[in-house]
DNA sequence: TTGCAAAATTACACTAAGTGCAATACGTCG
DNA sequence: CGACGTATTGCACTTAGTGTAATTTTGCAA
């Protein structure tokens, strides 16, 4: 009863509103995965999932933009954005493509990332079309995010060009990373994967003995 | 009136049905293009697409699996297939990276895409969130098919994660390539950004003297 | 406590994409 | 012609997603 001097300028305080507001969130992610899981994806109407989160089903939409949503937040909550910070965290010693990969490295590594858990999304993902393809776009969400990193640390105009290249082969090295780890079942951790990953990047680019252009397609 | 001899059984022929069905699907597309320029992609019903192109609404479900696959055709015609055929014209003689970046070469220099036609196709698909990701996606499918040139070319087994490796970042540089070529409306043709992408690749790898594993986080 | 404003929740009605089905028209070929 | 398979259609249906307006809940201050 003492704390209400503040009122809405306190930064961290949330208050209950915001807590009900999380708790109805997280009780709709949580119902509808269950129910894709045991119903399957397309089988499971809004109206089933509302009707297990005790909500109305537009009311659904206040919290979600759409169905494909709620897996998309189970499966990616907010990486850009870590990611982001983590390659901003990097020095500028590096090369761009260093940052990039020690960034991903230290995240990947740090996070060590739950095979099961992540498994199940996957399968979901996986076994439906759109969801497949909602689920690479979120690979140019990173690509963006590690490029907007890159882009502050080497603000020089002449330089972007070149620093999306390295936000490209960095979030693509994390995709193959993804996939082999998926491919192996998780047998190794993650990061394990993409520090692979970016070693094959490094080896395949020098090799073949071919600096300038090769073939014909001379200029 | 004297070429109904050969009928079905010759090899090229193709029969008023066969004609019949090609110029339906061209009539759809035709007209559901010109319907989404005028109002645009949202406001364009499929009713308004099956009306204009004179077929039933259910018709259309029976050429085009969705709305969206009628921008699709016009953007993307059988462009994979033919990369890949591209690609697997190339010499084993070079690295598989110089291969893939070479077809893609060819490619791009011997059908100068027509930047207006392009435009247009471009300006409707970005407006749209759900067609701009399937755009994305069609990226992987491009992928799917360097690496499946490639992966025949070099069929050594140890050799496909570094294979993979080189069609993400030839495809990649090719999506970089089309948005530098969109970002400069077209300037000029779409070889030269594709080369310019290969060479900032092959810059960048080389760059930082960090020959091995750079900053911390090695082992 | 009360009252007000903003946020949350809901009902209702509506649009539009996409599917299943069964009937019908049409091209192909014997 | 006549039969077979393909193309076309109408109809009914499901479901995602939106607009709107009414209603409830919550935060906060007088």
């Amino acid at each position: 009863m003492a704390k209400q001097v503040m009122k809405s300028s306190s930064r961290k305080e949330e208050g209950l509103r915001e807590r009900k507001r999380r708790e109805t969130l997280h009780r709709i992610a949580e119902q509808g995965l269950k129910l894709f899981l045991t119903r399957g994806y397309d089988a499971t109407t809004l109206d089933a999932i509302a009707e297990a989160a005790g909500i109305s089903r537009r009311t659904f939409f206040y919290y979600f933009k759409s169905k494909e949503e709620i897996l998309l937040a189970w499966q990616d909550g907010g990486f850009s954005e870590t990611l982001r910070a983590a390659v901003l965290e990097q020095t500028t010693k590096q090369s761009p493509l260093d940052a990039a990969r020690n960034g991903l490295l230290e995240l990947t590594a740090r996070f060590p990332v739950d095979y099961k858990q992540t498994k199940v999304i996957e399968r979901l993902m996986s076994a439906n079309e759109s969801l497949r393809i909602r689920q690479q776009a979120k690979y140019v969400e990173k690509e963006a995010a590690v490029f907007a990193a890159l882009s502050q640390m080497w603000p020089q105009p002449h330089r972007q060009a070149a620093l999306r290249v390295v936000a490209m082969m960095s979030v693509g090295a994390l995709r193959l990373a993804m996939d082999s780890w998926n491919r192996d079942q998780g047998k190794r951790p993650l990061a394990v994967y993409v520090k692979e990953a970016f070693a094959c990047l490094n080896r395949e680019i020098g090799a073949g003995a071919s600096r300038k252009a090769a073939g014909r397609s001379g200029e």
